[in-house]
DNA sequence: CTGTTAGCGCTTTCAC
DNA sequence: GTGAAAGCGCTAACAG
């Protein structure tokens, strides 16, 4: 069935209906409804091609994820992908997916726009080839700083405010020496704040306490059970992912610590198993549904308002949940 | 520009130019070299939703992950979506993502397939909606049991095939003894058909040497720990995932156990990281690109040629890299 | 082998 | 508030 023969069914004209589905205010609210209603009863929904090819517009976002494989795999991404598409599901589009491994400028699909995971290893250039240099909005969702490009938003999102209050929690429960597991990875500017972060709280600053362990749990593991080992041993652990710090509780416990009895953990990313964790880890959370909402919304400004590419940064703060305690000495 | 503009360009007729972009066999192969040569310099390429309309195909597949976040985030499935996406991409399709977060009837996209990665949890009515009751064609890919459905073709993975393998090669390498390293997952077949293998091979049979672990390689790390532990010990371990066997080598060198001199150590999946691990994994292959062509084929000819539902099953082999050697003893 | 033309199903002006 | 009609850009059937 398609919307003329819908509309003849409800003795209506084309136009009528297709305003009432758009919810144009000349329709009448009386009228709306029963046409709303009568398309749930049989069935009918509007062809989006012809929607798409009528008003212009593709009702599709492109996902890009030009990640290696290992860190796409990173759950904090799944969460972000999944979230994204709940947003965009909201605002009634859907999410085309490219993992970047090809770069296919002939089938071009026209989409609305493009939502860009951003990874250190991402150029100008790589924005320019997404973005159609220019002709497509994009949004491009970093802990990074920015890389200014044509038509190109920015999610920023300050992990350094988050961490800050994990630190200041640290403090006042009486921690002074805390070892950091770091990602290992380049572009991340945390390690080299960490410093002025300490000393701000009050703490004892140690270069050797930062440990680059990696990004896999087993990684994390050795990490925390060098720190652990060493003497004195530090009454905290700083992780820079939550898979870090689930490793890092179990080292602890290989060592006969408990948590957060004998050594406070602390995690990042606040990923679903954070909470689900023994005991529920207290981490830095990136509030993921936040962040989706403030990336769909970015590019819908664009699209619909013509506006300017907007820069915006999204704070992190802590989650407080068990896996912290009193200092012990 | 739009065909109608472009065909005006070159002095030829739309319907020509249409022809040509088509691979249609009546326009000259030299008419076809120019056109296509002339849309390159030109910049011009169809608009997809002027061609879906008219077609009637979306040129769209539903990637369909009704995960747990835990499972999705498994390498092998993100591999998996990479190469569908390639396997799709060649054939002119693009890939739409659903994470399977909400089930929202009203704004189906019209989608030409859809393709589902099972998981143990799908039910008959998972697919019945997938497939919105058999009016679009899909294909699922499984380790599992097909559920019957309605225009459902299956990729099956015969997982039981390769890991014969490995149980051959170890066998041939005088492994008697090996250890079991699972993933404690319902709804895999392995572990109930292991006893038979291993018999066939002429290997001990114990039900003490299957680890149920889990998915982590904090768990594989734990799992293959009590194995080399015990006395006698075994020889070689063949663990569920490449992840486990990672782990598993990782616990075999804390236990100052070399590989594969003092122990033998398989992993499943072949995912790329097996190659690069130290020392590269002996893996059983599950050849994603392999599988991925199947599952597009499969829907490929339900959509062009009007076809049944097929249900393959692909074999999956051993690779031999560098992690097994002789039994120790 | 090529040109012409009638749709595909919807949105959106423009009248009423 | 509603109706009529002109496209959106392409494909495919038909005629040459």
């Amino acid at each position: 069935m398609n919307l003329v023969e819908f509309a003849k069914h409800l003795n209506l004209s084309v136009g009528t209906v297709s305003r009432a589905f758009n919810n144009h205010p000349e329709v009448s609210e009386k009228t709306r409804k029963m046409v709303l209603q009568q398309a749930e009863e049989l069935g009918f929904s509007r062809n989006a091609d012809a929607r798409r090819l009528a008003t212009g517009r593709s009702y599709l976002f492109q996902l890009e994820c030009p990640f290696n494989t290992h860190v796409l795999a990173d759950r904090y991404l799944v969460e972000l992908a999944r979230a994204l598409e709940q947003a965009a599901r909201d605002q009634g589009y859907d999410l085309l997916l490219h993992l970047g491994t090809h770069h296919n400028t002939a089938e071009v699909q026209t989409v609305d726009g493009v939502i860009i995971m951003s990874a250190p290893e991402i150029t100008e250039a790589h924005l320019r080839q997404f973005t159609c240099a220019g002709r497509i909005p994009a949004v491009v969702i970093t802990e990074l700083t920015p890389i200014p490009a044509p038509r190109t938003a920015y999610v920023c999102i300050d992990t350094l405010s988050g961490v800050r209050e994990a630190f200041e929690l640290l403090a006042a429960q009486g921690h002074r020496s805390v070892g950091y597991v770091g990602i290992g990875l380049p572009g991340y500017r945390l390690p080299s704040a960490l410093k002025e972060l300490m000393s701000d709280v009050g703490m004892t600053w140690d270069p050797d306490i930062i440990v680059e362990a990696g990004e896999t749990q087993i990684a994390g593991f050795r990490a925390a059970t060098d720190l652990l080992k060493r003497n004195p041993r530090p009454t905290a652990l700083f992780c820079r992912t939550d898979l870090l710090a689930t490793a890092a509780v179990q080292a602890a416990h290989e060592l006969g610590l408990r948590v957060p009895e004998d050594v406070s953990v602390i995690g990042h990313d606040d990923i679903e198993m954070a909470a689900l964790w023994n005991p529920p880890l207290t981490t830095v959370s990136l509030n993921i549904p936040v962040i989706a909402n403030a990336a769909i919304d970015a590019l819908l400004v664009m699209i619909k308002d013509q506006e300017e590419p907007s820069v915006q940064t999204l704070n992190t703060h802590l989650v407080e949940r068990n896996s912290v305690g009193p200092a012990a000495n």
